[in-house]
DNA sequence: TAGGATTGTGTCAGAAAGTGTCATAAAGTG
DNA sequence: CACTTTATGACACTTTCTGACACAATCCTA
């Protein structure tokens, strides 16, 4: 597989951890298993580490010392948390389950160099 | 052959393989086995590798921190999945059969770069 | 700082999904 | 009609997914 892509209906196990497909699994072991999630308006993003410095490089014209740039920098950073795939899961920390409204099935998007992590309900309401 | 052409209807397995028709075996061996299939509206349309990419470098301009241009992306991407051709069979994954309502019959349809995935009643009703 | 609650980790067994291969049936060809 | 190719169904096997359990680390409060 040389991108993330297509739909999958996965689970979170008790202590919040997602199954990670074995499609995705192999892009992320090979690319490397860490990973950025981002909480983004009611769904959540994973950034494969790279993907994510490719991003961050986009910002490092802004200037840390003029206010509009560094809100823009810190709504960037702060939704940020750095995770990892573990024995082909990855924790989902509690504050990113709420924010995205997970429960125990999430809907898995592939986007290519991302994918993205839904509440099924809320994606529903989207694609409408 | 030099493009896929005609209709088949071919059988589907136990677990859910189709048997690729000889004249379609030889295009996709040649090819390459690599393949992407796409859920649309009812049926499924099968790109070989290449041909999918053709059409996913027209969305290089869109950009995935806009909103409607993400949802845009995340409407292409999350009905597709990868797939390949496997001793002469195409697995076709459990989400994939029943958004398309196949059975055991398949009617594939022949279009030239790409082909399609008909559940025989469904493809009655819409050429009529 | 001891104890308890919460959060995070490793592993495994059973179920479900996917894969390779082959025998036979059906269709196509000279 | 005899022969070759193609299609189908069946079987055994492997991989992947899920839920569960036991345990480790962290944080909070008494």
């Amino acid at each position: 597989m040389n991108g993330f892509l297509g739909t999958y209906s996965v689970s979170i196990d008790d202590k919040g951890r997602l199954n990670v497909p074995a499609k995705f699994k192999g892009l992320l072991e090979r690319d490397s298993p860490q990973l950025v999630m981002c909480v983004m308006d009611g769904f959540l993003i994973v950034f494969p580490q790279r993907e994510w410095a490719a991003n961050e490089e986009k910002l490092h014209h802004l200037n840390a010392f003029d206010k509009s740039d560094r809100n823009r920098l810190r709504e960037f950073y702060a939704r940020a948390t750095e995770c990892e795939m573990k024995s082909g899961k990855i924790l989902i920390p509690v504050a990113q389950r709420e924010a995205a409204g997970l429960k125990k099935e999430v809907t898995l998007v592939g986007m290519s160099k991302t994918f993205e992590l839904w509440a099924p309900d809320r994606l529903e309401k989207t694609s409408k």
